[in-house]
RNA sequence: GCCGGAGUGGCGGAAUUGGUAGACGCAAGGGACUUAAAAUCCCUCGGAGCCUGCUCUGUACGAGUUCGAGUCUCGUCUCCGGCACCA
């Protein structure tokens, strides 16, 4: 073996090397436990960044182990290839989608290859292939034909900047998520899969999410926005119409002083006679703070009291949540209290906290639970209780009925953009909306359209592709020019996975032994937590779905998710030149202008801030072994990581050290012995010499295993590797016995390393004898009895307090513990004859003496 | 406002069911090797005091439970993330 470390040559021949045996290859083997580590495919930009190094490091080190571990793995990797940044790239560059994309792809694909992770690479799917979007096309024609493909006109989330329809979860406070403009209501026609038959299921499902971070599930939840409540008929004093509002708290139904509708409710329309002050309310609508409204002068009657009660418009009711109408009621919700301040509106309080009087002139709203007062034969209740009898009674009246309510809404996945997958629909003004036969799947996305940027469908300019025949009538059609929202792709990709070489869901359908349910759920998910609502609901959604046309067994598609943290650095900024690079910074000065620059915060890496690392230049400087140590070193993977430079050469200097250990052993061990010098007395000396460090080799192994098992704290386990290293270089064999023992510590810390450090633990592992492939080697065992210390240190304290340690057998008793802390002379005289009150003994551990 | 999560050296971070606070790494200081530097190796490294050993103190702050609290309970403060006029 050669004495330097020269990871570029090695990293490259391993690569190869893995490649040539086809490590990687996974098949679906019912006799094998499988594992399908999966981390979250990226979208082609063009370069990986230091997020996706991190991303897929875990991902590897988690394969790596597993199959060392004895599963059967299956971990792949694709491309989440369509989207807008290629027909940005289009419109501006003139480059066409297809293009930008698949060189992009290729690009990418070599900087995995050459960090080193372990795919099977004849699994890779590209969601922009005909292969591929064909089965989106053929799922959307399942959810038509069970009418949970439906298509509605509705105010959409319209961002004029991308020229596109926004789904709710796209945008973010009034901006685009992805170019921040402001985003405007529009109506249009509009495709929606219907989530909503299924929410229940999602959100029970919820419970047995066991292996997902808490939080997650959490937003889950929230996303969800289960509510329990009743829908009340509040009618109008003129006239027969009806007001119906939605409320969680029929408790404080003898509270209403007025009623508001959404600016968008039907019957505004008919209701506000001053339509400029009406259109005001609405340009206020669902933006502003402030709590605006106006009355219509019309009144309704309140079921349960008769009393007439004035009903408003305000801008601060939603017409998509609920009925679009409430029932205000100031004295117990704070925003009608605050609308009922601002235009003096009456306040009635229903609800007494417990022990609570009622106020004369309250500050503010009373929201929580209490005691009915001010409500008729309610007068006493509880809320709790109130709740479920007022319900009871507005029922027996036919007054309205229980409901349960969702903030979720069905998701519109109709985009007016080229670069996705084709909506399998036809329009024939005989026939109707007619969807594409299924064996005239795929709809191909044409490739002779130009690129504007002009907005609207791309689509449809291209004549070959809009003029088509019905298939219902043979007359002349049209195609629908939309394409699917690119979430649609990635919300079953991991099944397509599990399928090698032909995608071909249908065949699969009822098929116990398919290897989708071979392969299926993921046993670890892996990836950032921006995707924990939209991806991963959605996910859940399409698996359900999936189920249900009976492609998979099971709905829930991962059983375990990691959130990793984000990769943060440190910025700089200059008064005058804004961000500036570390290179651009001189003594504190910024070298464009000198002036003082400012360290700015830690932040996430992005190019705008220019606190980004090149994953090309780290391999280049250091090589992929030292990169994904360093990553995988810094911090546990669901914390944040703190991009470090001297960290890295730490991450360096460790693989060094362990070359230079395994140098050392391989080539000068067996000289070694006649040229030394230094005097070791006695064979039990020499003995326990060894044995300490086989000791330690065995801990170690416990040690790591446990780290990797438990939460996958890769940085507590490196540095558990490190411990036993600094112990082997220390380490001079002098006989046989102690040769062996560090052969045996060298062997199993590059065992352990493998999953880390792959091409430096297998070049090493080869170096030492060691055949076939590292990773063909089951992964080590530690002996309890060897790994347990004959020696330990017992702590005695006084009053809680260290006073003393001292080294005592293993496995002591409680008493010989206690006496040998009493009777150690310093502890002796720091008792100083005063009273023992008590002696506590933790086993092999620790004595506690008491003094009155 | 609601729901999550977190506050430990100069820094990143460790500490089974409550039982030696600061593993491991980085930075810093000192030393060895070298003509010199780099690399490497050795030592020191929470704070304060007498610098030998030791003593006191210390895990955001304040109480509490306990023989014993970074860990459990209650309260306060700060920071981060998500949701947010959802009736």
């Amino acid at each position: 073996m050669k004495e330097r470390y020269d990871f570029d040559e090695i990293e490259i021949k391993r690569q190869k090397y893995w490649s040539d045996k086809g490590l990687h290859k996974a098949e679906a083997d019912t006799s094998k436990k499988k594992f399908y580590c999966l981390e979250m495919f990226p979208y082609p930009s063009g370069k990986i960044h230091m997020g996706h190094v991190r991303n897929y490091a875990i991902g590897d080190v988690i394969a790596r182990y597993k199959k060392m571990r004895g599963f059967n793995v299956l971990h792949p990797m694709g491309w989440d290839a369509f989207g807008l940044p290629a027909e940005n790239a289009a419109i501006k560059h003139g480059v066409h989608p297809a293009k930008w994309t698949y060189e992009n792809i290729g690009y990418m694909k070599k900087q995995l290859d050459r960090m080193g992770l372990s795919y099977d690479w004849d699994r890779e799917t590209a969601t922009c292939s005909p292969g591929y979007y064909k089965w989106n096309q053929w799922f959307f024609l399942k959810l038509y034909e069970k009418g949970l493909a439906y298509k509605k006109a509705s105010f959409v989330n319209w961002c004029p900047s991308c020229v596109t329809v926004l789904a709710n979860e796209q945008v973010i406070d009034g901006a685009c998520w992805r170019c921040d403009s402001a985003v405007v209501q529009k109506e249009l026609e509009q495709w929606f899969f219907k989530i909503t038959d299924y929410v229940e299921e999602l959100l029970q499902g919820c419970d047995e999410l066991t292996g997902w971070p808490e939080r997650v599930v959490a937003m889950q939840r929230n996303w969800i926005g289960r509510s329990e409540g009743v829908e009340v008929d509040f009618p109008l004093e003129t006239g027969d119409e009806k007001l119906r509002i939605y409320t969680t708290r029929p408790d404080t139904i003898f509270g209403v002083t007025y009623m508001c509708l959404a600016p968008g409710h039907p019957l505004t329309e008919r209701l506000v006679q001053d339509k400029t002050a009406l259109d005001a309310i609405k340009a206020k609508s669902g933006k502003e703070e402030t709590k605006e409204g106006i009355f219509t002068g019309h009144y309704a009657i309140n079921p349960l009291t008769g009393e007439k009660i004035p009903v408003y418009v305000a801008n601060f009711v939603l017409m998509g949540y609920g009925t679009g109408a409430i029932m205000s009621v100031p004295a117990h919700d704070q925003r009608d209290f605050e609308f009922a301040k601002k235009y003096g509106l009456p306040i009635k309080t229903v609800i007494i906290p417990e022990g609570g009087q009622e106020e004369e002139m309250p500050n503010e709203a009373f929201e929580g639970e209490g005691t009915l007062i001010n409500s008729g034969k309610f007068n006493g209740f509880k809320s709790a209780d109130a709740k479920g009898a007022i319900a009871v009674f507005i029922e027996e009246k036919e007054s309205g009925k229980r409901t349960v309510n969702y903030k979720i809404r069905d998701w519109g996945i109709s985009r007016q953009r080229y670069w996705g997958t084709p909506i399998p629909i036809i329009y024939c003004d005989k026939c109707g909306i007619v969807p594409v036969p299924e064996n005239d799947l795929p709809v191909i996305l044409p490739e002779d359209v130009s690129f504007t940027g002009k907005g609207g469908s791309p689509l449809l300019e291209s004549e070959r592709f809009l003029n088509v025949k019905c298939p219902a009538c043979g007359g002349n059609a049209k195609r629908e020019t939309d394409t699917m929202d690119t979430f649609v792709d990635s919300s079953w990709y991991f099944i397509a996975y599990c399928l090698k070489d032909d995608i071909d869901l249908k065949s699969q359908i009822s098929n116990l032994k398919s290897p989708i349910n071979y392969w299926m759920p993921v046993d670890q998910y892996i990836g950032g937590i921006e995707h924990a609502v939209l991806h991963l609901l959605y996910s859940r959604f399409f698996t359900r779905c999936m189920r249900d046309l009976g492609v998979i067994s099971s709905g829930e598609p991962f059983r375990n998710l990691l959130t990793q943290g984000m990769v943060c650095k440190e910025t700089w900024k200059c008064p005058d030149h804004d961000w500036l690079f570390p290179e651009e910074v001189k003594d504190g000065r910024c070298v464009n202008c000198g002036k003082q620059v400012e360290k700015g915060r830690i932040e996430k890496m992005s190019k705008s801030k220019k606190n980004v690392i090149d994953p090309d230049a780290l391999i280049k400087k250091y090589g992929a072994d030292t990169m994904r140590l360093f990553s995988l070193f810094a911090a546990p993977p669901e914390r944040d990581l703190e991009w470090s430079d001297k960290g890295v050469e730490g991450a360096y200097r460790f693989l060094n050290k362990v070359w230079g250990i395994v140098y050392k052993n391989n080539n000068a061990l067996c000289v070694k012995r006649d040229e030394s010098k230094e005097n070791i007395t006695g064979a039990s000396r020499i003995t326990d010499y060894a044995s300490r460090l086989l000791r330690k080799t065995h801990q170690t192994i416990r040690k790591v295993t446990d780290d990797i098992e438990k939460d996958y704290h890769f940085n507590t386990a490196i540095a558990a590797l490190m411990e036993l290293v600094n112990e082997m270089s220390s380490f001079t064999p002098e006989n046989e016995e102690d040769r062996s023992a560090l052969g045996f510590a060298v062997k199993n810390t590059l065992m352990m390393l493998a999953p880390f450090a792959p091409h430096f633990a297998e070049e090493l592992w080869e170096a030492t004898g060691g055949n076939p492939s590292i990773f063909e080697q089951p992964w080590p065992e530690w002996d309890e009895t060897l790994a347990k210390d004959e020696e330990i240190e017992l702590v005695v304290q006084i009053n809680g307090k260290l006073k003393a340690k001292m080294l005592a057998p293993a496995g002591l008793t409680d008493e010989d513990a206690r006496q040998r802390a009493l009777q150690d002379e310093r502890v002796k005289e720091m008792l100083d004859g005063r009273e023992i009150k008590k002696v506590v003994v933790v086993k092999g551990k620790l004595v506690n003496i008491v003094l009155g």
